[in-house]
DNA sequence: TAGATTGTTAATCGATTAACAATC
DNA sequence: TAGATTGTTAATCGATTAACAATC
């Protein structure tokens, strides 16, 4: 993850955070009103001590003796991570990885919403699962018109630095890239890579070793 | 990523490592015979500092003087990233981020290749590329002819289990998991997972706080 | 040689954990 | 109350960086 400007981030205690989140979610589902600190701990794996520390850093507070409560817990993470309002998001490139995310159905219940697709070939104009895929050339127009500010880049790595510049000379403010290349956003966007070789190459590294 | 037994992992180290690799190859494809830590923390935003105690954790050296040949350098790397011979991998699923998987062309130039996939949708059987896609019934047996230790999972979230428990019994001793599931696999079995949502929460979250 | 770069040690920085007082 | 849990402080652990002797 790479960002423009300085700030103090807590890196692993937002990735922790939205663990809980999904954790605390199937707490919910299941029937559960209340949750101590050694039951996240025991579920995401991090130690009760961290999950407090986690909370406090946050200004996230329990009750002394009678732990969190579910509901007001999630609404709190949600809060923190943004999730308090829905999320428009853009998707460029709609080969492989960019059809896969379009027809992706986890976004939806994290109040993510893909609004429009965008390629520079022509025969894949049209629309998937009620999603317009469009030309990359009314993408500035779309981005602006809508408010956008999150954009995922899954075109090929030639393409990835040249539409990288586009989103962000367009308004987007955060962008996750695809492409295994590395990419600079101008000063104070946010970049973050997933390189699914790269990922692959720990597992065989941690394999080799093992 | 989960490991089962103890060993000490330099995680980030290795996570340069790669990176190390590919800026590496960039240069070498340029026609670069030497280049200097200082290059390689340029390149990569480590520091030079790091980029040479990362070496020295993996006791690879240069020259006091001239830095560090380019070829033997990237041989070094694969060498320790178990690049030295073709890794062979399955993928489970073949949905559409496992049909994005199959269609990738990355692995190829990492010496990664996937011999087949698999999915319970008998529609789903028959040929990408090359790839054949069985029946997940064939697995246990394809992956033990084969000899293959690295696999892929790419199913919904409530078949996530179910597939890592059958990749590990056939002897799958590493995977790279799709599903957004706190999977666990038996004893010593690597699982890294990879996490779309999480990944775009981050991006929210950074922007949000920027 | 003078200058430049490596390899390593010690210092710094940050993140995790242990411990415990405060509280219910 | 006794027991249990939070919230926070101090201790520990690990990773990064600065600095510099060794070397070419």
């Amino acid at each position: 993850m790479c960002r423009g400007g300085g700030m103090k981030t807590h890196r692993n205690s937002v990735i922790r955070l939205v663990q809980y989140k999904n954790i605390l979610k199937k707490f919910e589902s299941m029937g559960f009103l209340k949750i101590f600190s050694n039951n996240l701990a025991d579920a995401t794996g991090a130690s009760a001590a961290q999950v407090r520390k986690d909370f406090s850093i946050f200004s996230i507070e329990g009750n002394k003796k009678g732990g969190y409560l579910v509901k007001e817990l999630i609404l709190k993470i949600e809060d923190i991570l943004g999730k308090d309002k829905a999320h428009k998001v853009i998707v460029v490139g709609a080969g492989h990885i960019g059809m896969a995310l379009l027809n992706y159905k986890g976004f939806e219940k994290e109040k993510i919403k893909i609004m429009a697709a965008f390629d520079v070939d022509p025969s894949k104009y049209g629309e998937v699962l009620g999603i317009p895929i469009f030309s990359i050339d009314r993408l500035p127009e779309f981005v602006r018109r809508h408010n956008i500010k999150l954009g995922i880049s899954a075109v090929p790595d030639i393409s990835a630095q040249q539409t990288i510049d586009i989103m962000v000379s367009a308004g987007i403010k955060g962008i996750l890239n695809f492409a295994p290349t590395q990419v600079k956003g101008k000063n104070e966007t946010i970049i973050n890579n997933v390189d699914v070789v790269l990922e692959l190459e720990k597992v065989i590294y941690y394999v080799k070793t093992r």
